[in-house]
RNA sequence: GGUCGGAUGGCCGAGAGGCGAGGCAAGGGACUGCAAAUCCCUCUACACGGGUUCAAAUCCCGUUCCGACCUCCA
């Protein structure tokens, strides 16, 4: 995989057969949209790749129920849980559980693997609060002139390995006006744990006064507890790449005494219809848009495979219009290849994937095998359901046998009649009829049949 | 200003120096009472200017344009 720090494809280390992974998790304070889950599709991908080549892999996603945006606490006024939970007048934990919860079953829609634990930044509290002791202690942290806990940012040489920002550059006024948040020393320091001032809700006792941890220390936290104090991969969004993933770099490596991550993969931003997805451009994709078009959310995993994790990738209804009727023709084809759940092993397939997670060349395979005269049916099949362990496209799946809606049978002999009777007309307007129930009729030579829309 | 990516046919998009990915859309055909589905065929491109090479979409240099990140973000 590409290691955004050393800027290099690199492979993937392992202890004993064994891969720890790590994946910075949604904040819950609103639905993920499918941009946000390109990244943790990836995530999966990684995993699944991993394990076809036999690795054992442990991953751990975090859930951010509280903390985030504390740092711009001045400047917007409310961290998102909060502003969230003021506007729908609900209490934020309630918020926080029910976007977690609507988190798992887009997850589970788009056939995403289970993590192995989803901590939750609530329910770590006391393991933070340690970690920020620790990092006083070693001098990387020191309590602010506010009373808030901050993070020494030249207190580790390499800050900005994986960004390559340095801290000179950071100097404000480039972009924005530098807005002092007082307790600071230094412009690139940020905040470890932060007082609660008038805050009142979501906050916890600690030794520096009550109040909320900052939203970066939540992730070296977790993962240094989960994963024994190392991480072979680490995968997060390419906006995380600075400064969250920079900061969390520093603290675990600070908390661990040596660099606790091995590679840093970033997944690229994908745009709707050519612009970035915003509630401003009005362009938010939620998973529940595409079911609602009448598109199987696994078309969405299929746009996504079509593309380099790597590049910006710019989805449309048009692409997933069309991954869905390739999906749907594949597993017409699996299914008319046999029964078999025979694996058959493809080095193309294979190659692809673990070559720095080239999906779009395992598709293409697959493509080129759908059409190949000289392959067998049963090694057709082998080979799709061999690259479905990773691709997660449910390609043996066989439509459910629905029971018929009401009247539906009656429908389907009176239109056999009609066309025995070559009464055309009546013929389409029952056509019409069972339409609107949801079947759709296809006249081939041994009469008409019927499959669901 | 700093850092990093791009630029391929009507559209989306792979491209590994040398027999032109693929998909979508469109047009034509086969099959159909019609439709749908399926199959066959057609449309053949690499931002611009140099360079390297027997050979460049691919490597090098320059130019133009676009995008991302640079204390909200997946």
């Amino acid at each position: 995989m590409y290691d955004t720090m050393s800027r290099e494809v690199k492979e993937i280390s392992h202890s004993d057969g064994k891969v720890t992974m790590y994946c910075c998790g949604p904040t819950v304070y609103r639905d993920a949209h499918v941009g946000n889950l390109r990244t943790f599709l990836l995530a999966d991908l990684i995993a699944r790749t991993l394990r076809l080549t036999g690795l054992e892999v442990c991953l751990i996603q975090n859930i951010t129920d509280v903390g985030h945006m504390a740092d711009d606490f001045v400047e917007t006024g409310e961290d998102k849980m909060l502003a969230e939970a003021k506007r729908t007048r609900t209490d934020p934990f309630e918020i926080a559980k029910r976007y977690e919860s609507r988190f798992h079953h887009d997850l589970k829609r788009l056939n995403v693997v289970r993590a192995d634990a989803y901590p939750k930044a609530s329910e770590n509290m006391n393991q933070m609060i340690g970690a920020i002791e620790k990092l006083i202690n070693t001098q990387h942290a020191y309590v602010g002139t506010d009373g808030s806990v901050y993070f020494d940012a030249a207190s580790v040489s390499s800050y900005g390995a994986i960004s390559g920002n340095k801290l000179d550059s950071l100097k404000p006024g480039h972009r924005y006006e530098y807005t002092d948040e007082g307790g600071k020393r230094f412009h690139a320091d940020w905040a470890l744990w932060k007082v609660a001032g008038g805050r009142t809700e979501m906050i916890w006792d600690a030794p520096w006064g009550k109040g909320f941890p900052g939203w970066h220390i939540e992730c070296s936290v977790m993962s240094i507890n989960m994963l024994n104090a190392h991480v072979d991969v680490h995968v997060g969004g390419i906006d995380l790449r600075f400064p969250h993933h920079e900061n969390e770099r520093a603290q675990s490596n600070a908390l661990t005494g040596n660099e606790t991550v091995d590679t840093w993969v970033h997944g690229e931003h994908l745009l709707f219809e050519g612009r970035k997805m915003s509630k401003s451009a009005g362009n938010v994709v939620l998973l529940q848009d595409v079911i609602d078009r009448g598109l199987d959310p696994l078309a969405l995993r299929f746009s996504l495979l079509e593309n380099r994790y790597r590049s910006q990738m710019d989805l449309s209804w048009a692409s997933l219009e069309a991954a869905h009727a390739t999906l749907r023709r594949w597993r017409t084809a699996v299914q008319s290849w046999g029964n078999s759940n025979d694996l058959k092993f493809d080095a193309e397939i294979n190659s692809a994937l673990t070559q720095d997670l080239d999906t779009p060349r395992a598709m293409q395979r697959l493509r080129t095998i759908e059409k190949d005269a000289s392959m067998g049916s049963l090694d057709k099949r082998a080979i799709f359901l061999y690259a479905d362990q990773v691709l997660g496209l449910d390609l043996d799946r066989v439509d459910e046998i629905k029971p018929l809606p009401e009247g539906a049978q009656a429908l389907l002999d009176a239109r056999a009649s009609a066309r025995a009777a070559k009464d055309w007309k009546r013929s389409d307007d029952l056509r019409d009829e069972l339409k609107e129930l949801g079947l759709e009729i296809k006249d081939g030579p041994e009469g008409q049949s019927w499959s669901w829309l």
